[in-house]
RNA sequence: GGCCUGGUAGCCAAGUGGUAAGGCAGAGCUCUGCAAAAGCUCUAUUCGCCGGUUCGAUUCCGGCCCAGGCCUCCA
């Protein structure tokens, strides 16, 4: 008989490192808020899945079993303004990138979910979870919308730390007619035209973006369960919404037992943006440096800490670094080569990960010379 | 403005109250010797600042300063 295998681990809710401690022993339940598939992921969606990978296979190797959900969103606001540009159905949206990122997060060595539940698969359970909690007075139905009743919810605010009053104060919210509150999230949206729609006693719609995860985890994990996991960036608004839609269904003490929330990756010292230089997609990085590499840099920080993606642009001609200003221009400051941003991209250096490829080598080395192998 | 997280050597960075990992850069040495590579050794009496708790704090508590994040879709 093995001893309980404790886990000290920083938990968002309480702010503090405290033990895992499964509900049922020897079994831990995680949930992992998944990717909306309307473009390829970047590296932060990696370094989201890698640290929970990472969990996955500590606590296997605990001799716990481990029963790992990762949703995907499958329909979306955005997969549906993908789908226009594309020329495609918003499911052939969905299916398209769905595929490339398990490709992408095979390559990067990440074990599958145990199970993956898209959305539309569970239409149902969400409209059901909705019914729950209009009739708890929770959610009230406005104009074919569905919306959550905050103010009704006393315990809304509790993961981020903040109160009603305080984001009333600073409130920039989006403004609706049809919100009692401006501060309420929608639960279900009525379809406009042309729009992927599902029945429901509202009208035909479709979920919001935070019920689906509720239905998701309860279906799959019960009701309550051990770790939820994600990027920093969904502990407001989605994961307050998800314990008030949640526990507003099933009760005060359901849910989730334990928050895990992973830091970002931040490129070059700025906030990521799509302009050149600081946004990069899983495979425009693997296709330069081997995906071990790309893992064990994601993986060599604090998984709370920020990590910063640091990029070195030289100019093709003459090699010399481009600053961010050289970047934009037309022409290297240095040599006078003409620059433009496809030549830059093919260009581009990263001295991390270059340093990471550097390490795995070394590792690989060690291991290959160790008795074990036997090449002594 | 509110809330959250963090501040560890020149730089990056680990660290579950018991006396500071590792990497890069740097210095010395070995072997070479046109150079380089490689190997060995060294490099924080100290963990933003000030108090407190403790036999003992980088680790816990309080205050202050600074940085980043969130408060709108976001991993």
């Amino acid at each position: 008989m093995s001893t309980t295998p404790t886990l000290l681990l920083y938990d968002t809710m309480s702010g503090s490192k405290r033990p895992l401690e499964p509900i049922e022993p020897g079994h831990i339940g995680l949930y992992l808020c998944g990717p909306t598939v309307y473009d390829l992921s970047h590296v932060g969606h990696a370094r989201s899945a890698i640290c929970a990978d990472t969990v996955v296979r500590f606590l296997r190797e605990q001799g716990l079993r481990v029963t790992f959900v990762r949703n995907v969103t499958d329909i979306d606001d955005k997969i549906i303004k993908r789908a226009q540009v594309e020329g495609i159905s918003a499911g052939e949206v969905a299916a398209k990138y769905t595929a490339a990122y398990h490709e992408d997060l095979d390559s990067l060595g990440c074990l599958r979910p145990d199970v993956e539940p898209r959305v539309t698969g569970t239409i149902p359970e969400i409209v059901a979870l909705i019914e729950t909690l209009i009739a708890r007075g929770l959610a009230y139905e406005s104009g074919g919308d569905v919306y959550f009743r905050v103010a009704a919810f006393s315990t809304y605010g509790a993961l981020s730390k903040r109160s009603l009053d305080d984001m009333q104060a600073g409130a920039r919210v989006e403004v609706s007619e049809l919100k009692e509150n401006p501060l309420d999230f929608a639960l279900w949206k009525a379809a406009k035209p042309g729009e992927p729609a599902w029945p429901s006693p509202w009208g035909p719609g479709r979920p919001g973006w935070h019920i689906e995860c509720s239905a998701m985890s309860k279906v799959h994990l019960g009701e309550t369960f051990d770790l939820h996991a994600g990027g920093r960036d969904l502990i407001f608004p989605h994961h307050e919404n998800e314990i008030a839609q949640s526990q507003g269904a099933c009760g005060h003490g359901t849910f989730a037992r334990h928050w895990m929330h992973n830091g970002f990756v931040d490129f070059a010292g700025e906030k990521m943006s799509k302009s050149l230089g600081n946004f990069f997609t899983i495979r425009e990085v693997t296709a330069l440096y081997p995906p071990e590499a790309v893992r064990w840099f994601l993986i060599g920080v604090h998984y709370r800490s920020g990590l910063n993606f640091d990029v070195e642009v030289p100019c093709p001609a003459c090699a010399r670094p481009l600053d961010t200003e050289a970047q934009q221009g037309s022409a290297c400051p240095e040599c006078g080569a003409a620059l433009d941003r496809d030549r830059l991209r093919a260009h581009i250096r990263f001295p991390g990960l270059e340093e990471a490829d550097e390490r795995v080598a070394y590792v690989y080395d060690t291991l290959a010379r160790s008795p074990r192998s036997g090449r002594v």
